[in-house]
DNA sequence: CTATTGTGCAACCATAAGGTTGCACATCGA
DNA sequence: TCGATGTGCAACCTTATGGTTGCACAATAG
């Protein structure tokens, strides 16, 4: 079994949930946002972005989904924020995938210095 | 810049279409697979999956337009490998973030020690 | 030459995703 | 109490996405 790839076997299933969180600019600027501007409200968070509120709504609940956020109701008003253990996860996934991609190329220099595929010489055409 | 965000302002949108290409799981496995296997031809690389050959051609262009993999004939067929170059950008990319969320639940920590639910600056009407 | 194998392209489908509008309802201020 | 403000829900629209089937075409094996 080799070791190095870009992500192990058995988890390979849970990266995608949070990829596929973080891959909507909209959700990654509502990100930012809540990491540079702490805590907010809908209408507040959605003050700045050119969507409506109904859709930044719609994001962090997919945020929420992938644990990245949580809410509190305060008042009639609702406070979103990081969720700050989730992230933590997130955060050690990101480092685990960062450190396999890393050895992953490794290989990859193997491959391309050793023997590429033994092409063979007149393949193009 | 000493703030703590999750992700750097101005590519915030960059990194939104590297974590899309990154968050489905066929794709995740297909990388996966070529990290551990080496490369392959499009029939070779599905004949591990239970999509057709046709569904994993599409996910290819994806990971490709994300940088991840390259192709090049070989005879008639076409050889899928990772894309060490583009993948090493990614890597980067991953680690800054990873390393952005690490200030950012910094900053959390604070809220949530000096002052629990307190309001964002410039939050009056 | 002919059959086989490997790709590529295109059409098509179902569902999810991102977004909008509209409206009901709760809560706060005065 | 009444109006203003903030949310939540639901319907609806458009486009992307993930997937399939079918077929044409290129290249290789006999």
């Amino acid at each position: 079994m080799s070791q190095a790839s870009l992500a192990s076997n058995a988890r390979v299933g849970d990266a995608a949930p949070l990829f596929a969180a973080l891959g909507d600019k909209t959700r990654l600027r509502l990100l930012y946002r809540l990491s540079s501007g702490g805590p907010g409200s809908i209408t507040h968070l959605s003050a700045d972005t050119p969507v409506t509120r109904q859709a930044i709504t719609k994001h962090l609940r997919v945020l929420s989904n992938a644990g990245l956020v949580k809410s509190s109701r305060r008042g009639r008003e609702r406070v979103w924020d990081l969720e700050p253990k989730r992230l933590a996860e997130a955060h050690e996934y990101l480092d685990r995938i960062s450190q396999q991609w890393d050895e992953a190329l490794d290989r990859l220099k193997e491959f391309v210095e050793n023997d590429p595929v033994a092409e063979p010489p007149g393949a193009s055409r």
